[in-house]
DNA sequence: TCACCGTTTCCCGCTGAACGGAACACCCCC
DNA sequence: GGGGGTGTTCCGTTCAGCGGGAAACGGTGA
């Protein structure tokens, strides 16, 4: 059914990372007429799975979308979906890994596989932490878009945790420019002083990621070479979790 | 466009409380000829947005689902639509209010508005909580089909955290009976023997609750009568943040 | 093993829902 | 005022999607 697979991609181009859309974007996106998309939104809109705002505004999902996701979560349990690739992560790097989600502008920490080595790190689950400070939060920031960051970084007040926190705006930039080139974010004595981290950002097919995988461990074990071994290590986990999520 | 429809009502029938459903059962609920159901779940499936396990087996949400849902929940910032609605319950109640989702199978406290009062409950947000302890729990367990009940109460040690806990199976199934006639829980020295609570869930469309609302408070103040009153107060709460994520 | 029942799948003639190109309307900016 | 880009509307065309009903399938109980 060719409207049935127009309704789909219509609304996966949603999932792009950016959450408005207009007519002739996704017209575009889709190489399809734009009163053929016009169409759907307009009947998609009606039936509440999209929304806008005013007349000649642009497109988001709506309240129907919301309900769906609710729905849809609700039968996905990403945490025990994640535990088995966090185990194998672990045992890879041997040291302790740990997910996060995003809730609002914070992240919390849901899991963690703790390393095997009598020194090891080991986080608070469920305690909950900014996004400029440390691997975990800067892996989620480094896939906001620009606008988003923009508004994060107006936002909240980056209040140093420790002497090595990136604190101004113009760094904390720069190193999510280069975080992105790679796909992981790493950092070294930022929430605590002897503790370094890798970490990779999870996303679904959106850019925006919902959660982000840390590899983390002390210091001195955690060092330059280890960090940069460990992180690809933690971008490909990352991406292991993205496909079991898709159901492939 | 009448396909729109038909494919968001089909969506929408997922969000109804069973992650699981037929062509038939479909059908009926829409009032749609069978083969008009079957050929749209079919597309469906082929794009995605609905899977099923093998041929012949009911229809589930798919991975396409999935992902829009990280999507659209990365846009509704739940936690701050809930705030204004806390506020309001914590005035008309005098006591303090918190926020609960669920995450796998415990709930995890992600906001809290604290009473005025000199003496009150005071929550630690981030911290977790398993769901057949206290009234937040059980908000979100009431919410539960039989058949996720009866898994959850297989894989769940009810170990007791207070000499007030319910952990026999029977027990706590004949509360949560009453509870849901009533649409909220309480609890009075459950998991800290001087608080006592009533919640109520909080649901999208579907009947299985996502978060929860508690009012909370010491118990000698949250007594019998105290708890009457306050109960209803949560759940027109909770329907109230249902209808904000909803859009209306 | 077989019959029954309920569900799923498939078929096919029919028609109006959906199609897309093009023109129009609107808005923003120089 | 005009250019550029987007959103909206129109309308003749056509085939995608329609639904009734039959066939196929699977589970259950005697």
């Amino acid at each position: 059914m060719q409207s049935v697979d127009r309704v789909t991609a219509v609304l996966m181009c949603f999932t792009d990372g950016e959450p408005e859309l207009g007519v002739t974007d996704i017209a575009q996106r889709l190489e399809l007429p734009k009163s053929a998309v016009h169409r759907l939104l307009e009947a998609l809109t009606r039936s509440g799975m999209t929304a806008r705002e005013h007349e000649r505004g642009k497109y988001r999902l709506g309240p129907r979308a919301t309900e769906l996701s609710l729905a849809a979560l609700g039968t996905v349990d990403v945490r025990s979906l994640a535990l088995p690739v966090m185990e194998e992560l672990r045992d890879t790097t041997g040291e302790t890994v740990t997910l996060s989600f995003v809730i609002g502008n914070q992240r919390i920490y849901v899991a963690q596989v703790e390393s095997r080595q009598d020194v090891r790190m080991t986080v608070e689950v469920g305690r909950r932490a900014p996004l400029y400070a440390g691997a975990s939060g800067r892996a989620i920031l480094m896939t906001f878009a620009d606008a988003e960051l923009d508004h994060y970084l107006s936002a909240v007040a980056l209040t140093p945790l420790t002497d090595r926190t990136l604190h101004d705006r113009a760094s904390l930039e720069e190193v999510l420019t280069a975080d992105r080139l790679r796909g992981y974010t790493d950092s070294s004595g930022e929430r605590d002083p002897y503790a370094a981290a890798v970490a990779a950002p999870i996303v679904g097919r959106s850019t925006r990621a919902f959660a982000c995988f840390s590899v983390c461990g002390p210091r001195d074990r955690l060092d330059d070479a280890a960090r940069d071994r460990c992180g690809p290590l933690a971008v490909a986990a990352a991406n292991r979790l993205t496909e079991l999520l898709r159901g492939s």
